[in-house]
DNA sequence: GTATTTCTATACCATACCGTATGGTACGGT
DNA sequence: ACCGTACCATACGGTATGGTATAGAAATAC
């Protein structure tokens, strides 16, 4: 940095990234405010990127890698701890991630664009499995397993939405409070 | 109908409520679109309203209204019917009912517009008082009856962004399942 | 050192939107 | 017959955005 004053493809996909975090609105993403926050005019933008669309499909790709990268990665370390253990991390992860943020953008988009829908689609069908699998492993049955799994998705991906609601003590409690009833058996 | 052709503030805000349900964006309400779908021009629509915020705050109060009182009513109606019961039935309210299309979209809307965020945590607060008080009737302790309530509400928020993924058996069971484990203490 | 490729700036165009200005129409009162 | 009020249509201005064209700078190959 701090010399050519040029800019990668991967700078304006992170850029991107990086704004819509910021403004947490799909509305704020448009070429002008990216070209301003890298300080840069729209015509390098259209030199990397076909149209706005290309840049859309490498920011969801983007998304997802990192999305499925973390999910197959604590598959991976699932297969080597007890179950509890990975299972209590998971909540944690889900629940107070960094992802969250990102996820309320990408449902919001989704629901103009196709192509982010599907991408969104993908990655709860793979956390889906995932906590199944995990839920499964502690002792449940298929459709409990199931069931549980759909909870705490929901949870994770409402909190979104109601973190302005009052809670009955600090998150690490309700963490807390929710694994234990989710994971004893019944 | 059928004579002047002549439309009141009501239709407007109506056609307005209609057009937000169909697309589930608000960006697709444009003054335009609405004077399209009503069959007329802007000039009638700027008779009506002095621009578009003054159209989005009576959006916003018809919508805050019918929700307030959809809640006074059950609060009503809690008072002289069994706990369980109405509890039962708010449960079925909220998981399946008809405001959850234009709750996504208000929730939506309040990421960009203050006025709406205002209106969604009043009503959000509304809901979370009476469903506490529910759970407190059925003899849960405070913080056990505040965590439910908002463990409700969140599975309600969260069932119009991941609605679709797969569930275990139908719908109803599912709301079973749900209230079954919400109701019984511990 | 020159040619080619890679990137950027500038100047545009088209479209979509909000909002205004202004002229017009239906209709009841007088 | 006339007028005033309530309502609507049309045309336009202003702005923000996506997108294009083109000249030129900067790196890189030869």
């Amino acid at each position: 940095m701090a010399d050519t004053g040029r800019r990668s493809r991967e700078d304006f996909i992170n850029a991107a990234l990086e704004l819509l975090a910021e403004t947490g609105s799909v509305k704020a993403l448009t070429i002008d405010a990216l070209c301003e926050a890298l300080q840069v005019s729209k015509g390098s933008f259209y030199w990397h990127f076909k149209n706005r669309q290309a840049l859309i499909s490498a920011l969801v790709d983007a998304w997802s890698g990192v999305f499925h990268e973390s999910i197959h990665q604590r598959i991976e370390q699932a297969s080597n701890h007890n179950p509890r253990d990975t299972f209590q991390s998971t909540i944690q992860f889900w629940l107070s991630g960094n992802f969250m943020r990102m996820d309320a953008v990408m449902r919001d988009w989704a629901r103009q664009e196709p192509a982010v829908a599907e991408a969104v689609a993908r990655a709860d069908r793979l956390l889906m499995d995932f906590l199944c699998e995990q839920f499964k492993a502690l002792g449940h049955s298929d459709t409990e397993a199931h069931r549980r799994a759909r909870l705490l998705i929901a949870i994770g991906v409402a909190e979104t939405q109601i973190g302005h609601l009052p809670r009955a003590g600090s998150i690490e409690e309700e963490v807390l409070w929710v694994s234990r009833h989710l994971i004893e058996a019944d």
